[in-house]
DNA sequence: TGCTATATAAGAGCGTTTCTTATATACTTC
DNA sequence: GAAGTATATAAGAAACGCTCTTATATAGCA
């Protein structure tokens, strides 16, 4: 694969942009330095990426597709207020026992556990407006 | 929320259906008995069904939302082949702990594990093809 | 230098989802 | 039972994300 520099672009707005970007945001970021990177390739790069094993997908429901640059094993919180995801670390996660009768009917490549809630931020948010006694 | 004929042929389909279908393919499945349903309300009713909890939106890689009618906690195998998602269950992954640096800046409030790999069929499917010596 | 393969930009096209508006239906009140 | 009110639906338009097509540009190679 050639290194060009709209996917040198493209890789270190990912690397930068931290949370999860989508291909309209990362499109947005490199447009400071590179305003005719077109949206087509923002996202054709990324699915190349993808397919290197240099970026995950994110999982979610629905919405646009959202890239995550941690190769490293992790899992996710989803918070169902803003939408921020964050990554977390878990051996005990890493580890869990895979039931045998999954074991017997399917080939386990990858193991994700996606935690839904309420971030910090959002706790607070929600204390500052409504704990006034 | 009414009782409408829409509405109870919507979530009837959802429920025969089986394999986490999408808004789209509950409008074709529908289309048989009630072909004039629009995609907009089975859309709309799928939302608000996801709204009241009587379904859940299945994670997933971008593409269209799939529906889950499943509203035992359990969790998901999805095939990188066929795309089909299987659920599955699992007491170990239910009580799995929660590092507790999530537990301090995280209300978690739902719990979902997603294993991807090859299903069964897909397996078969690739023995069939290529093993002969 | 000329050739070939790969990458990009721009616009068109497609599928999914949402919005708008008019009409239809069910429930409530009298 | 009739009129009024709130909710639901259908149809089409519109927005959005993603992909495809085609022409042009660029890098690497002979």
């Amino acid at each position: 694969m050639r290194i060009t520099p709209q996917r040198s672009a493209i890789y270190k707005a990912v690397l930068e942009h931290g949370d999860h970007p989508t291909a309209s945001e990362i499109h947005k970021w490199i447009a400071r330095d590179m305003p005719h990177v077109s949206i087509d390739t923002v996202n054709r790069t990324l699915h190349s990426f993808h397919d290197m094993g240099l970026l995950n997908i994110v999982e979610g429901e629905g919405g646009p597709r959202r890239f995550d640059p941690n190769t490293r094993s992790h899992h996710h919180l989803h918070c169902d207020r803003c939408g921020k995801i964050i990554d977390f670390y878990s051996d005990a996660a890493d580890n869990m026992p895979i039931p045998p009768e999954v074991q017997n009917d399917f080939i386990v490549e990858r193991k994700r556990i996606v935690l839904s809630g309420i971030c910090r931020e959002c706790m607070n948010a929600n204390d500052a407006s409504g704990s006034g006694t």
